[in-house]
DNA sequence: CTGTTAGCGCATTCAG
DNA sequence: CTGAATGCGCTAACAG
C-alpha cells in the first residue's frame, strides 16, 4: 500500500495539517517541522494522491480532448500543441476517439463531465450542435477546432483560409499563371472554411482580371483523381490550364500521379499547388508548392483560449474565432512561367 | 453547482445508499424507490462523480501513455489501438509525449502514479532503465512498445522482425533477384530490432545460397539518401545491385528519388523494398513494396496485456515479449525478373 | 429491502 | 506557527 498523508506525519511526528502546509507550501511551517517532513516524505516515498487532491480542491487539472481520429495525422499534430502547453500549465490530457460519431462524442462529453474535467478541446471534422449544447448544459468550457466548419456557437480556432487561398492564387499569377483551375471536393462545397477558400480564389482572379475555373472532385484518391482527368482531358492537353490548385495536398498528389501516367510531365506540361502542406507534400517529386497550415500552432492556441476561460470561469458562448495566418510554401510543382517565355 | 448524491437522495426521499445502490446496480432496491431515484436522477440531470468514487473504490480507470511524440504517424497509429480497446474495458487514457527526453518520462510516470493510473504504456522508442525501475518501485504495471529496442525488464509488445526481413528478402529471390542489398541505418545496428531484421536478411541470403550485402546510411533523410548513391554509384550503374532492400520505407523513397533525379528508373533499372509499411509507400509511385507493420495491433494486443497484468495484480517483471506477425506488400517497385528475362 | 455510519486521502477552517 | 476537526462525494459494511 502506498503511503499517505497521515504515515507521513506519523514519521515527522506532526499533524497531516503541517504536512500538508510543507506539500502545497500554503502557510509557513518553523524550519524543524518542515526538515521532518520533508525526510519522512523522502524516506516513505510519499507521492500525495491528486484523486483525492482534486475532491477537495475541486481542481481536476485535466483537459478533456475529443479528436476524430488519433491515427489522422493532421489530429495527431493539433494534439501536439494543445498537449505541449496544457503540460506548461499542469494540465493532463484526456484522450477520446469518436470516430465522427456524433453520438459517441456526446457519451464523450458526458464521461468527461464525470471526470470532471475543467474544460474540452474538440477536433473533429463534423458540426456536432448536440454536443455544443451539452457542453453548455454541463457548464464546461471548450474550444473547438474544425477543418471544415466555423462553429458559431463555440470559441473556434482555424486558419484564415480565404486569405491563404487568395495569397496562393497571387502567387501563381506572380509566376505568370492565367489559367488558374481550382479543383474543390463536391462533397466540400457546403462547408463553410471551404466557402472561405473558394472566395479567396476568386477574388484573387478577379483582382488580377483572370476569370475563375472550377474542376469538381469526387474525392481525394487515385479514382477520383482518375475521374477529373478522364472529364477535362481534352481541355489538359489544350492547355486551357496552365497550373491546377486543388484544395487538398492528397489530391493534388493524386492528380500528379494521374498525369504522369499519362505521360505528361509536371510542372512542364502542367503546374500544381496543394493545400494542408502535410508531409507527403515535401517528399513528393515534384515537391509540391502548398499552402502549410500551422497545425501545432492551432493545438496550442486552442488550450490557451481554453485556459483562459476556464480561469475567467466563462463558459462561453461568444462567437469568438481565432484565425491563424498561414504560410505558402513554394517548390518544384509550379512553374515560373516568366522564365520560361 | 453540480447536483451530487445527497440532492439526489433528498428529492427521491431515500438515503444516499439507495441511490448508490441505484447507480451501481450493486444491490437489490425496490420497484418504487427505484423509480423515484430514477426520475430525481433524471429531474437534477445527475451525473456521479468520478473523482470521489475513484477515491473510495481506489480504481481510477485510467491508463496513462508516454509516448515519445504524438505527432510521429507511427505513435499515433499505435494508440489508436490502444484508446478504442481501453475504452472497451472503460478505461480513459491519460496522455503525455516526452520527446525522447528520459528525465521527462520519469517524470510522467511520478505524475501519473499520484493520479493513480492503474498502468502505464510506454511508445517510445528509447530504452528507459530507469523508467522501468521506477515503475517497478511503485508498483503499477506496464508494457512496453518499442520500434528499436526489446525490453528485458518489462512486457514488450513488438513485431517478429526477423520473420519480417526473411520473408521479404525470401520473396525477393522469388522474383529472381540475387544481388540483393540491404540497406542499414548505421544508428540502428546497435538495436536490438535492427540486430533481428539484419540476421533475417543473412539467413534467407544464405538460405538461397546468395552473399548478404550491405550498405550504410547516416539518415533516412534526402542528404543521406544522395550520400548512398556517390558512395556505390559505381556499383549501382554496373548493376551489382538489382533491389535495395532498405530498413526504412522514407530511405527507400528518398533512395527512389535520387535514382530518377539521376537518370535512373525504377523499377527497371533499380527494384526497392522499404520495412514500415507507412502511408508514403503507398502514394509514392511507383507504390513500393515493403514491410507492413500491424501499428493498430500493437497498440490493442499492448493494453490487452496491460489490463490482463492489471486484473492479476501483477507488476510483472518476467521479460514476456510478445511478437506479432506482419504482412509483406507486394508492389510495383520490385520488379519480376523471371518474366522479364 | 433500507438507512446509518464510517471512512477513502486530503485541504482548510478555526482555535490555540 | 500548529493541531483538531470538518467535509469534499461517494461506496461499503452493518444493523435493522
Amino acid at each position: 500500500m502506498a503511503s499517505t498523508i497521515k504515515d507521513v506525519a506519523k514519521m515527522a511526528d506532526v499533524s497531516i495539517s503541517t504536512v500538508s502546509r510543507v506539500i502545497n507550501d500554503s502557510k509557513p511551517v518553523s524550519p524543524e517541522a518542515r526538515r521532518r517532513v520533508m525526510h519522512a516524505i523522502e524516506v516513505l516515498d510519499y507521492k500525495p494522491n491528486e484523486v483525492a487532491r482534486s475532491l477537495v480542491t475541486k481542481k481536476s487539472n485535466l483537459i478533456g480532448v475529443i479528436v476524430s481520429d488519433i491515427g489522422n495525422s493532421y489530429v495527431s499534430q493539433v494534439l501536439r500543441g494543445v498537449e505541449e502547453i496544457g503540460r506548461m500549465y499542469q494540465y493532463d490530457i484526456l484522450l477520446s476517439s469518436s470516430y465522427g460519431d456524433p453520438e459517441v462524442e456526446v457519451k464523450f462529453a458526458k464521461l468527461f463531465s464525470r471526470k470532471q474535467v475543467e474544460g474540452i478541446i474538440i477536433i473533429s471534422e463534423i458540426l456536432n450542435q448536440k454536443l455544443l449544447y451539452k457542453l453548455d448544459e454541463f457548464k464546461i468550457p471548450c474550444v473547438v477546432i474544425n477543418r471544415f466548419y466555423n462553429i458559431e456557437e463555440a470559441p473556434t480556432v482555424t486558419i484564415n483560409n480565404k486569405a491563404a487561398a487568395y495569397n496562393m492564387t497571387d502567387y501563381l499569377t506572380e509566376m505568370g499563371h492565367k489559367d488558374i483551375g481550382y479543383v474543390v471536393l463536391r462533397n466540400d462545397m457546403d462547408r463553410t472554411n471551404e466557402k472561405y477558400k473558394i472566395k479567396g480564389y476568386r477574388d484573387a482572379m478577379e483582382a488580377n482580371g483572370l476569370t475563375p475555373k472550377f474542376l469538381y472532385a469526387e474525392g481525394t484518391d487515385e479514382e477520383a483523381a482518375k475521374d477529373i482527368f478522364r472529364q477535362h482531358e481534352e481541355e489538359i492537353r489544350n492547355k486551357k490550364y496552365s497550373v491546377l490548385f486543388c484544395s487538398q495536398d492528397l489530391l493534388a498528389i493524386n492528380l500528379m500521379n494521374v498525369m504522369r501516367d499519362n505521360g505528361m510531365t509536371v510542372p512542364d506540361d502542367m503546374s500544381f499547388a496543394g493545400f494542408g502542406g502535410s508531409s507527403l507534400s515535401e517528399i513528393y517529386r515534384p515537391k509540391l508548392t502548398t499552402v502549410k497550415e500551422p497545425y501545432y500552432d492551432i493545438g496550442a492556441v486552442a488550450i490557451r483560449k481554453l485556459l483562459k476561460n476556464i480561469d475567467n470561469k466563462k463558459v462561453d458562448n461568444d462567437d469568438e474565432m481565432i484565425l491563424l495566418p498561414v504560410e505558402i510554401i513554394k517548390r518544384q510543382s509550379v512553374m515560373d512561367l516568366n522564365k520560361e517565355k
